[in-house]
DNA sequence: TATTGTTATACTCTATAACTATA
DNA sequence: TATAGTTATAGAGTATAACAATA
């Protein structure tokens, strides 16, 4: 089987990387309900100050209405609690509890692990500075998106094409 | 606005950059149907030499059934064309026709804008290196997963945990 | 009036299985 | 029997809108 050319397509590549990064890791979440999702969940309350749910769903860019089912299922199996918060009546603070702490740590240690499998085609250096890259283009992404602001995005996108390029 | 702990988490940040190319990319892709993933199958065409539709789906991790309404939709915008294989009647070599490779070296050239536009936060041996690293990261994964056979993924995913935590 | 969180609905995407025609 | 491709159905995932409570 020949090896044709490395194709250089990007969106390619990252999905690749992404959909095994998932397969594994999603084999090794047991003891969290929502495979990655909660257990991103899960990092963000512990290791983020992101106390309500608009917080942590603008962070994670995930609906918020879907975060409200995923902390259904979070605070059903223990790992975190809704208690209202002191300064508005309307929100609810998402903190871990003791279990949950618990769980998120033994569960860091085995995400590691996959990674270490995962990337044990590259060698040391190669693989830090990946995820060093990695991780600071997803902090500038989320620096120049405010608040992940869907109306801002759009605006970006118009600027972007520059022209009445309306699709769908 | 502080930052806080930059999270390490390497599947969120993965899927921010993924994210965001999708987005930006979407909006460029006008005249190819089924956004990114049309845009990768028609790249795999012109590029690859994965004749069959079968061939294409593997390369892409695609299902097969889904690769037939990918196709279809390519075949009526007059971008590919199902021709028989003169060596199996059973399946159908998959062209691009002239159209579809105009329309390719476009999306690519406004791809690889927006994927400028993207990275502009990285300085540009920052993004070279962070495109290399991703691409052969890819490439490993392929190439230790034969032919994306799930039978072998799910061995390799029981050795890696080399016990009965069979879970689901 | 705007925002937090919830619920219900609808839509999209994907996975599964069944089928045909070939091998 | 196994494979290439197609079709139909069901399920998961996601987005939208409407709602209640509060700001």
């Amino acid at each position: 089987m020949s090896h044709h050319a490395p194709a250089a397509n990007l969106g390619w590549a990252l999905g690749m990387v992404l959909r095994r990064w998932h397969q594994r890791v999603e084999h090794v979440l047991g003891d969290i309900p929502q495979g990655t999702r909660g257990f991103h969940v899960l990092s963000a309350v512990v290791h983020q100050d992101l106390p309500t749910q608009a917080a942590l769903a603008s962070h994670l860019a995930i609906d918020r209405t879907v975060m409200t089912y995923l902390i259904d299922e979070l605070e059903e199996a223990g790992l975190v609690e809704r208690t209202p918060d002191p300064h508005d009546r309307r929100a609810r603070r998402i903190v871990a509890t003791t279990r949950g702490h618990k769980v998120l740590v033994d569960a860091e240690r085995q995400v590691a692990d996959v990674e270490e499998f995962v990337f044990r085609g590259l060698a040391p250096e190669d693989k830090a500075t990946f995820l060093e890259l990695t991780q600071r283009t997803a902090n500038l992404i989320r620096e120049e998106d405010p608040a992940t602001d869907p109306c801002v995005a759009v605006k970006e996108v118009l600027d972007l094409s520059e022209g009445p390029n309306s699709r769908r």
